[in-house]
DNA sequence: TAGATTGTTAATCGATTAACAATC
DNA sequence: TAGATTGTTAATCGATTAACAATC
């Protein structure tokens, strides 16, 4: 995966054509804070506060800031709802953006109630199952429908990322769907390894890489 | 954060200390490839497949490897499963470790019975609700227990890792709870921001910032 | 004013990659 | 042998950080 030569241009210059990864990275991170930030009541963050949220360092985080305005204020911090207001324009993530979620079993039931991604701007609008007894059942305010709905859905609800919250050896055939409908974005929360064209892209779910990343700082 | 310094040593040399972050989050990632693998039927893997399915360099995979010994055949690859036991011995993460579980919803119930941990060595062996209503039910063969019995279970089962699948508004109180039993590793599927004594470390669950991110470089 | 925190510079350090000899 | 792929070097590039003047 090559990424493209960008960085945080002086102050003045314009904003760069495409943000690095790492960078892009970072500023979802920040927003993920700062949208629980706001939740909880602050009105001002300091790139302190915001380092020990993150784990990121602060000095990073001005910079990271910084290469798009000066949204602070020396001897204050940044204020919670107009750095947000920021962060989702550099990201170019204001809009509504619509998902479908493949499972209706426990895990699909558990994304579809949380508010982890309507946090965001995402939200499920079709759920899918291709077990008989569930379709036309419902879950939340949805209804389970069958996967041959998946090409029509696509187009009438604007769907821009399938979530596919079924077995390892059901991820791969759902994946090929998926791509035929034209979804570009599919996140997987099983293991299967997908196989997909270029334009595509899978984030796979690896909350066990993560413990053993974790696992590996506490054990040294 | 700081980075240790570390940096793979020349052929022959003493394997480093520490393991640099990227270091160790690549590792952990061949780590979870591999299993799939592995499960494929594969019998070795290429650099370069290992490229595909990770989007790391083939080049930096083959560097990371060689830091710590000659694995690959020339001409040849990588053999799966003597790749998995190396990688398990670098990373510390070989012998089994236990997990607790906090809530009992569909997100809890789906975690315990997804084998995504139980691939890498972990174990959910208690499960803990606040529920009384849910206390003494059956989750896959572990009985929902009452919070007020973790002490105890840390001790007796040597639990290493809590999860938890609850509600912002109850993660830290729970947190606290298992920084006071001693736990040194929280998983946290909720948003909440969770404060903790530095010797402990929190990983956040974030599939929308994850989104977020995929959706930009889509986007751009 | 005094204290705090941003925005920015300059230097360092680690990650990344192309290229290729070694060798299976 | 011929083809493939590793292990390794050398060069580049981006990320990281300490430090501090600016300023709220």
């Amino acid at each position: 995966m090559s990424v493209p030569d960008l960085i945080g241009p002086g102050a003045g210059a314009p904003a760069p054509e495409r943000l690095s990864m790492g960078v892009a990275a970072r500023l979802a991170r920040y927003l993920q804070v700062l949208t629980q930030a706001k939740r909880e009541g602050k009105e001002t963050v300091s790139s302190q506060e915001l380092s020990t949220w993150t784990k990121v360092n602060s000095t990073q985080i001005r910079r990271d800031l910084s290469g798009f305005g000066k949204f602070g204020k020396r001897g204050v911090g940044y204020n919670v709802d107009a750095l947000v207001a920021q962060i989702r324009k550099i990201l170019r993530t204001a809009g509504p953006h619509n998902i479908a979620l493949f499972g209706a079993g426990h895990l699909g039931r558990a994304i579809a109630s949380s508010d982890i991604f309507a946090d965001h701007g995402f939200s499920v609008v079709a759920i899918f199952d291709s077990a008989p007894d569930k379709i036309g059942s419902a879950v939340g305010h949805l209804t389970v429908r069958p996967v041959s709905d998946l090409a029509a859905a696509v187009d009438e609800e604007d769907i821009v990322v399938g979530v596919l919250a079924v077995p390892n050896n059901a991820a791969q055939g759902l994946a090929d769907v998926l791509v035929d409908a034209g979804v570009k974005i599919i996140f997987n929360y099983s293991e299967a390894l997908l196989q997909v064209p270029p334009e595509v892209t899978v984030h796979t779910s690896s909350p066990a890489v993560d413990l053993l990343y974790a696992l590996y700082f506490y054990l040294t």
